[in-house]
RNA sequence: CGGGGUGUAGCUUAGCCUGGUAGAGCGCCUGGUUUGGGACCAGGAGGUCGCAGGUUCGAAUCCUGUCGCCCCGACCA
């Protein structure tokens, strides 16, 4: 026969008939290029109505992923493709930085995490892994459960086969799977309940090589960001329930995501919001004069900020003290900040409280002598001051200077309040969030404000998990130490997420070249055409030679479905045969998210196409 | 965990308020006409209306419970 029918119809007589795949003359086609006819990429012209954000109804749309149970997604072929790609570029960055790949079991014995540090709050986003019979094999408590993250199953391998300095430093990492039963799962893969993530774990003799160890993993995964397409922030972040001593998110910045950060590019300061910190009160600030004795008014029904700045009263809220009250470890304490700033409870963290929570108005009366709102921490007004642990202050108060500030007496606020003088306060310390537009703390320029997806985060923890089991080696004096530890993470799949969420338009997703599922896509408009399925082979052939992954649109679909589905995929290089090219003796080049379209002479087209894609690649 | 919403064919949905044999578009199958930005004509398959109970002569529709899914919130006086 010798002629290629891509999409497989055939003629016998009268009669057309289907071909099957292999009956297809394909002779130049290669093992690993694709023909769409034969794989499988179930796009969708409308979006299933769970799914709410740009990203996830592009990765549902365009047949990257199928949802199984909230939270709980298949990876389709071409979505599958990109999570290898990304995985690949992860690999390679965490192997040049020195890190050593293995792989830990995703089901854990539960001991290793009730023996560990955090087994009280990592326990309720665990999943059990019991049998899923009658518990006849066993006792109810869970005796394995899915591995959230892996520091409690490497720490004790490290322990037992690490024992000397000669051996330090280590880094190891893996790719793989983890569980976490999500509380709202949301977003498609942005939040799921079992997800793809690169963890990496560093382990060093003393905290110099723990810090360089650190910085090694940080440059690691800047390189990864910025590979696979993904405009990453690192910004300082909170260590949370991790512990530790310092720690980064790399944010990419989004209105979806659901942390907020400050930074300013020039200066280079950038810090999640609950770290953030601010120039607002200048260094060496001297406290106001008083302007006045303390003066008791009558504010009947009073018992909010705003209340207070409206008329009669007229105090504005940067005038005004806010007393909260919070119980850190069973012990009620106070914060004092300006009334017109808001408390970031995060930075509570600083005071060194396990369990912290807002104190009830039950609680608070009869310590304050008062309901909330009418709150202060004037000295002499406190009805019972011992029963406080401690009353907090952030620094920015000293801008209010002489402010109003409740009485502790229901319905009366106190006026002429001077800051030195009359409050009552255990130290300063920096609670409040920083606002957009303050000035940043490294060069005191203004602080930009945006929405980030947090891909990765790295931990220096110090010996948080190997005091615990006491994991460590001896030094070349005999001396036993501790491990200091660091740990790391990247979610592959919400990295894949996230480069939608960034690099998209109202046609599609627009992929980065270096993690699109296919690089080019030869689109052939013509399929019954010999001629044109003849050039559009050897084009798909030149571009694979070149080092592309190509995939060739060879369905018998009408153009304007070809196109569409074409810029749904956003694969980056597009290329056109098509019977009106032919004609005029060109096929046509389209970068994905270009404007314009290349014409391209039909003689120049394969060396055309091969320099496209080297450019690239 | 609290609040709100929602569940009807593979996908998007109408019908529900005011009970009376379940409708459309997309997709799919067959035939034909088409062929450069999601074609057209004709024919066809596909739904125990999430599940359970109740009210009723009669329930997708009303009531109760339950499950799934989606969204918001999780204490800032």
């Amino acid at each position: 026969m010798g002629i290629w029918r891509p999409e497989g119809h055939g003629r016998f007589g009268n009669k057309r008939f289907r071909l099957l795949p292999s009956e297809r003359p394909l002779s130049w086609l290669s093992h690993s290029m694709r023909l769409w006819s034969r794989y499988f990429i179930p796009t969708l012209k409308e979006s299933p109505s769970d799914a709410e954000i740009a990203s996830h109804r592009l990765l549902i749309r365009s047949g990257l992923v199928r949802k199984l149970a909230g939270g709980l997604y298949t990876y389709l072929p071409l979505g599958l493709r990109v999570m290898q790609k990304i995985s690949r570029i992860c690999r390679e960055e965490m192997e040049r930085s020195g890190a050593i790949e293995l792989s830990m079991p995703h089901i854990h014995p539960a001991e290793f995490w009730a023996e560990g540090p955090r087994w009280g709050p990592v326990r309720e986003i665990m999943f059990r892994a019991d049998s899923a019979g009658e518990g006849r094999r066993g006792p109810r408590e869970p005796e394995f459960v899915l591995g959230p993250t892996h520091e409690e199953v490497i720490t004790p391998l490290v322990k037992a086969e690490i024992t000397s300095y000669r051996d330090l430093p280590k880094t190891f990492f893996q790719i793989g799977t983890k569980f976490r039963n999500e509380i709202r799962p949301r977003f498609g893969l942005m939040r799921a309940r079992e997800f793809s993530m690169m963890d990496a774990y560093s382990f060093d003799a003393d905290d110099g090589g723990a810090t360089r160890s650190y910085l090694a993993m940080k440059a690691a995964y800047e390189a990864f960001f910025r590979r696979v397409g993904a405009q990453a922030i690192a910004v300082e972040a909170d260590t949370g329930v991790m512990g530790g001593s310092f720690s980064h998110e790399f944010m990419v910045p989004a209105e979806v995501g659901d942390n907020d950060l400050l930074y300013n590019e020039e200066s280079g300061y950038a810090a999640n919001r609950e770290k953030a910190r601010s120039a607002l009160v200048p260094e060496g600030l001297a406290d106001a004069a008083p302007e006045g004795p303390p003066e008791e008014f009558p504010t009947p029904g009073a018992v909010t900020i705003a209340a207070l700045e409206a008329a009669p009263y007229g105090v504005p809220a940067d005038r005004q003290f806010k007393t909260l009250l919070y119980v850190g470890d069973g012990k009620p304490f106070a914060v004092v900040l300006r009334g017109s700033d808001e408390l970031e409870e995060a930075k509570l963290g600083s005071l060194g409280f396990a369990l912290l929570r807002p104190a009830t108005p039950q609680e608070i009366e009869p310590i304050m002598g008062a309901k909330p709102g009418s709150l202060g921490t004037v000295r002499g007004t406190i009805r019972n001051l011992p029963a406080l642990s401690g009353i907090y202050a952030d620094h920015a108060i000293r801008l209010v200077g002489n402010g109003t500030t409740g009485a502790n007496r229901d319905g009366f606020h106190l006026r002429n309040v001077n800051v030195a003088r009359d409050l009552e306060l255990t130290r300063f310390g920096d609670f409040r969030r920083v606002r957009e537009g303050e000035p940043d703390p490294v060069a005191g320029r203004p602080l930009r404000l945006r929405r980030g997806i947090e891909v990765g985060h790295i931990f220096k923890l110090g010996t948080k998990y190997s005091e615990r089991i006491d994991a460590g080696y001896t030094d070349d004096k005999k001396e036993r130490h501790l491990f200091i530890m660091g740990c790391y993470g990247i979610g592959i799949s919400r990295t894949l997420q996230a480069v939608i969420e960034q690099s998209h338009d109202a046609d599609g997703i627009i992929w980065p070249w270096a993690i699109a599922p296919f690089q080019v896509l030869v689109c052939l408009l013509d399929p019954q055409a010999a001629d044109a399925a003849e050039i559009a082979g050897r084009l798909a052939a030149a571009a694979e030679r070149a080092g592309a992954d190509v995939l060739l649109d060879d369905r018998n679909e009408r153009p304007g479905v070809k196109f569409k589905d074409a810029d749904l995929l956003g694969i980056p290089l597009r290329i056109t045969v098509g019977g009106r090219g032919i004609k005029e003796g060109v096929v046509e080049m389209r970068w994905r998210g270009a404007a314009e379209t290349l014409k391209i002479p039909l003689d120049e087209s394969e060396a055309r196409v091969e320099a496209a894609v080297r450019e690239r690649a």
